[in-house]
DNA sequence: GCGGATCAC
DNA sequence: TATGGTGATCCGC
């Protein structure tokens, strides 16, 4: 949306101040005109509003403050400049002309690329204008239709960016117009449009592209070669007899010819008979050219540019560089420091440039100047990260930050599951009432998705930062939390895998015997309450299983694990996992995960409802216990202030704890596989101390895990992947274990004796004892994903919904030509030259 | 890998 | 109105 330039992409730097630095300043903030599109604005107005705004404020501040920290990156630009020898100079030349040589021996002039651009900006001015516009089905979407409805039987892989842009390669459509008849590339004009759009209903919009916008269809599509004038326009629409209106309009038919021209004159044709918005296009041979063009006749407008060279270079010529896609302000500001205006001198100082930038760049700046692009509309990439932010009004309470925090992880969890995704980087970033920003960053051994993990994680860099600052507050305007470094689909399959192993019924694992109803419930009431009574020894398994746990299940445990059963119980939810599709196929009888007894019907639904009742008895049952125990910080709100203060305290003294505790909790001996008993911490947990460490257990820095878990991978079946130390001899489970020690068998669960001395007895005990934690989670926490979902994300779903967020992927390298352009090896930094 | 910065939309 | 949110990338460390 170039919603964004009514408040920055302002012209008058001429007219406020004419100073260098002011001129800095307003060229920081943006207030340049040579992005197009605000032409007609009362620029001097807003100009002066946010002058008056800003003046003495922080924001104003922080604006000079960068402004400054660009000066001074542009000041030791121009030393390094200063102290580059003319033959320098003339070797980087010879290097980068070589370079030139052979970019423009691999230009390709093949493809016809298009960039079509809405005109959303100007809907927005319309909607400010005509509020009782927003009633009206327009704009919100528009695009995402667009992508399916129109723009495919062009180019059936074409890329849309963001709501409001799209890439098509028109090429080979265009080849197989060259012999369409008439019929085929005529549309009729429709009347509802009309009407919205229509002469009685001029709106700012109208008057903002003056003259152009008064008729249902803009007449600029409509220059000679179409078989409908704006007079006949005009005409049938001044017709009294709306019925005859219609008649008369229904009759109109454009036809478009085959020229790349007529085809896109067409798209926007009917991008505004579908929408009522007009669209701006570019037609080039690459894509960044397309983009260029796409600006030059905005708004309703098109252009192109022949496909060769001499064509290209023109439109290059004068071309301000700031238009150039990827040169923003600061980089703007710089090239103009070096005296670089227009892509001619991009082109004249080129090998200046690529002493004083990274090769990145001057790459860059090079195929700009020459006019290069790609012509190949990359596929949609994966995702590299997903983040929520927010600014608010000051908060500066510890409280209200974690709290804040917590809410912020929890809508992020909520997208990444809704997209299967799973990270090991959380990033959490902060900016205060002076507008600096903060990020500080935690990667961990294992990917999160879920409101706790993510939580975790964030809320203890949020605390470092508090604490850095202590005694005095952190006075916050935004928080964002973001997760990044994604798993990919074999690490998600593997990490499946794991799970599903450990579940599957009738495997080594004596599992099969957790089918058996009524025994487990038995097993159950006596695990949890059993589990109250705590243990040294739950601490030290709690800490330890935690990080066997991130390593091996490669989830840092928590209710992670519980996230991979769900996606049992309801195959449908995660169509994509293969493995676990087929592993629910192949259990042709449904089994209730809750009470273990086999259902007859074999109908999920009735499956579900099964879970429903069963979910609810135990809910019941365990209700006391579970809010007993409950997380601390999920539950913020309802305590007080001054409760929570001595929480946070306590998470502080136990922190300095947690390591000492982990240190030894090696020493341990441990059977214990499979699954973490963090998975579920109320089992283990039931005093204030006790839940603060389950919590914290897991915030242990990227430096401490690193440093401990290769002493502390236990063991879990399928592990191939794994690099198996010490403890491998014991991955399987029925194996006698030698960890225990003196023949008594403890359950590391529930921390009773067990009087067996039966090994696979003792093992099913655990393993019910295990499933009773996963029970209470299921409770607590699933019981609608259960019934949700279905089918949310088919196997084939494209990753095409623009409001995803996917956005410019790559958008740095559409400038890069060719991959054999790429290739050439012409490293030269000012370093190499110094020498 | 982290953190700051730049850029786009 | 009072100065946004999301995502990507680059660079220096």
């Amino acid at each position: 949306m170039k919603k964004h330039s009514l408040h920055c992409d302002m012209d008058s730097t001429k007219k406020i101040g004419n100073t260098d630095d002011d001129d800095g300043f307003l060229l920081r903030m943006g207030l340049n005109d040579n992005k197009a599109g605000m032409q007609g604005l009362d620029k001097e107005k807003i100009n002066k509003i946010i002058m008056e705004a800003t003046k003495g404020s922080r924001f104003y501040e922080n604006e000079l403050k960068k402004d400054q920290q660009v000066n001074q990156r542009i000041e030791k630009m121009m030393q390094l400049k200063d102290k580059i020898t003319s033959q320098q100079l003339l070797k980087a030349q010879l290097q980068v002309d070589k370079h030139a040589l052979d970019l423009e021996q691999s230009r390709d002039l093949s493809c016809t690329i298009v960039h079509i651009d809405m005109d959303a900006f100007y809907a927005s001015v319309e909607m400010r204008d005509n509020p009782e516009l927003k009633e009206k089905p327009i704009a919100v979407g528009s695009m995402s239709m667009l992508v399916r409805e129109i723009l495919a039987e062009y180019d059936p892989s074409f890329m849309p960016i963001g709501l409001d842009e799209a890439y098509l390669n028109i090429t080979e459509y265009l080849e197989e117009r060259q012999n369409w008849p008439e019929d085929k590339r005529s549309y009729s004009i429709k009347r509802e449009n009309i009407a919205k759009n229509g002469k009685q209903d001029v709106t700012a919009t109208d008057e903002l592209k003056s003259n152009e916008a008064a008729h249902s269809v803009s007449p600029i599509l409509f220059e000679d070669n179409i078989s409908i004038t704006e007079e006949q326009l005009v005409a049938t629409s001044q017709l009294c007899n709306e019925e005859q209106r219609d008649k008369e309009l229904l009759l109109n038919s454009v036809v478009f010819g085959t020229s790349a021209e007529e085809v896109v004159k067409e798209i926007r044709f009917r991008i505004e008979q579908k929408t009522g918005l007009t669209a701006s296009a570019g037609i080039a041979p690459n894509m960044m050219l397309a983009k260029m063009c796409s600006d030059q006749n905005k708004p309703n407008g098109q252009y192109r540019i022949s496909p060769d060279r001499q064509s290209v270079m023109d439109f290059i010529k004068d071309l301000p560089i700031r238009k150039v896609p990827g040169i923003g302000k600061v980089t703007e500001k710089m090239l103009k420091a070096l005296g670089i205006l227009t892509c001619t001198e991009l082109y004249q100082q080129r090998a200046l440039l690529s002493l004083l930038f990274s090769e990145t760049s001057w790459h860059n700046f090079l195929d700009v100047s020459l006019g290069l692009g790609s012509t190949e509309l990359e596929k949609y990439g994966e995702r590299k990260s997903m983040s929520i932010e927010r600014t608010f009004s000051e908060i500066n309470t510890a409280e209200e930050q974690y709290s804040l925090c917590q809410e912020l992880c929890r809508d992020l969890a909520q997208d990444l599951q809704k997209e299967g995704l799973k990270g090991k980087t959380v990033t959490l970033k902060l900016k205060n009432v002076s507008f600096e920003v903060k990020t500080r960053a935690s990667t961990v051994l294992a990917a999160v998705s879920t409101e706790e993990e993510i939580f975790v994680l964030a809320k203890d860099m949020l605390r470092t930062e508090i604490d850095g600052v202590a005694p005095l507050p952190l006075r916050l305007r935004l928080m964002g939390v973001r997760v990044s470094g994604f798993l990919n689909e074999e690490e998600k399959k593997y990490q499946q895998r794991s799970i599903i192993n450990f579940l599957k019924p009738g495997k080594q694992t004596d599992t099969a015997l957790l089918q058996s109803g009524k025994s487990s419930h038995e097993h159950f009431t006596k695990a949890s309450e059993t589990t109250h009574r705590e243990s040294f020894f739950d601490k030290k398994r709690a800490a330890r299983q935690e990080s066997n746990q991130e390593l091996l299940i490669n989830k840092p445990a928590n209710k992670q694990n519980l996230h991979d059963i769900k996606s049992l119980i309801n195959p449908v939810e995660e169509t994509n996992d293969t493995i676990g599709s087929k592993n629910l196929n192949e259990c042709q009888s449904l089994t209730c995960p809750v009470c273990f007894e086999e259902q007859r019907s074999s109908n999920l639904e009735a499956l579900n409802r099964h879970i429903d009742k069963c979910l609810n008895g135990i809910l019941e049952k365990d209700n006391a216990e579970i809010s007993a125990s409950e997380n601390s910080w999920e539950n913020s709100h309802h305590f007080s202030p001054d409760s929570k203060k001595k929480m946070s305290e306590i998470c502080q003294k136990n922190k300095m704890n947690k390591s000492v505790d982990m240190i030894e909790s090696t020493k341990v001996a441990d059977s214990f596989t499979s699954i973490s008993t963090e998975a579920f911490p109320k089992v283990v947990a039931n005093t204030g101390k006790e839940r603060e460490h389950s919590l914290l257990s897991e915030t242990a820095s990227n430096t401490y895990l690193e440093q401990n878990f290769s002493s502390k991978i236990t063991s879990l079946e399928n592990t191939e992947q794994v690099e198996k130390p010490e403890y491998t001899q014991e991955t399987e489970p029925s194996h006698s274990s030698g960890a225990i020690e003196d023949n008594v068998l403890v359950c590391p669960v529930c921390n009773t004796e067990q009087k067996t001395t039966d090994l696979s007895l003792f093992n099913r005990h655990v393993d019910i004892c295990l499933n009773k934690g996963i029970i209470q989670e299921l409770t607590e926490q699933i019981v609608c994903p259960i019934k949700s979902q279905v089918g949310s994300m088919g196997r084939g779903h494209q990753y095409m919904n623009p409001t995803t967020g996917i956005k410019r992927p790559g958008l740095t390298t559409p400038q890069s030509t060719s991959k054999k352009a790429k290739q050439s090896n012409s490293k030269q930094t000012i370093e190499t030259f110094l020498k």
